[in-house]
DNA sequence: TGAGTATATTCTACATTGTAGTTTATATAA
DNA sequence: TTATATAAACTACAATGTAGAATATACTCA
């Protein structure tokens, strides 16, 4: 019967990967711009929250509010952090990925770099 | 209102790559088969040709019927191959995905290979 | 002290992709 | 003309992707 774990899909990849790339500075805000800046992916808020909390259900993601001390108005911030698993589920993404693309060359490139 | 291009979904990039891995002999059950062998991936024959023609739909493969002329049974084959526009989706998502592995290492991990 | 403003998350709804299983088509052989 | 082998088409539903409005909360300053 084989392997039964579930597959992560693109975009839950790049949230995992944005929040592992922000370290302690994980929420809304910086992902959507990171997201934004490294790959000119302009994700709405609601795209982002809703997949952050089906991340957070399949225990990929863990998720504390942020401190009342702040110097700044506005609501509490929600950090993200990658749970162990979700690192696991990235890892396996990646390896099928590259296993896939291991013999395959594009027109007009040389190999796989 | 940046890049307003789609993204491929992943399985949708497992399917681009195994036809070109295959060249001239990518239909339904080779397809299959290599999911199966190379990422251990079970997808059944439903999954895999409802994919394959929405990804004809927006013009990212190509297919056409096999010969007549064969000397085993059966109903003919459907050759898939990928188009330049697949190619093309195919590298961007590949270039997206690298840019943000870029500065992210895992536990356990030494860094980006 | 209570509008105004800034910051951020929740909620609701729908579109696209992923996945499965059954059915149908077609060719060859007995 | 039926059995068997091979492969694609069809139907239905689940999971993921995406959007935008609504809501919450904390500062600031007259």
């Amino acid at each position: 019967m084989s392997s039964k774990e579930k597959y992560l899909g693109e975009f839950e990849q790049f949230l995992l990967l944005s929040i592992l790339s922000l370290g302690d500075d994980a929420y809304g805000t910086t992902i959507r711009q990171l997201l934004a800046d490294k790959i000119e992916r302009d994700v709405t808020i609601g795209a982002l929250y809703t997949t952050l909390e089906r991340l957070e259900k399949k225990g990929f993601v863990e998720s504390k509010m942020g401190e009342a001390t702040r110097e700044r108005g506005g609501r509490a911030k929600k950090y993200f952090k990658v749970s162990a698993s979700g690192e696991q589920a990235l890892k396996r993404s990646k390896q099928a990925l590259n296993t896939m693309w291991q013999d395959v060359t594009l027109r007009g490139e040389h190999s796989y770099e």
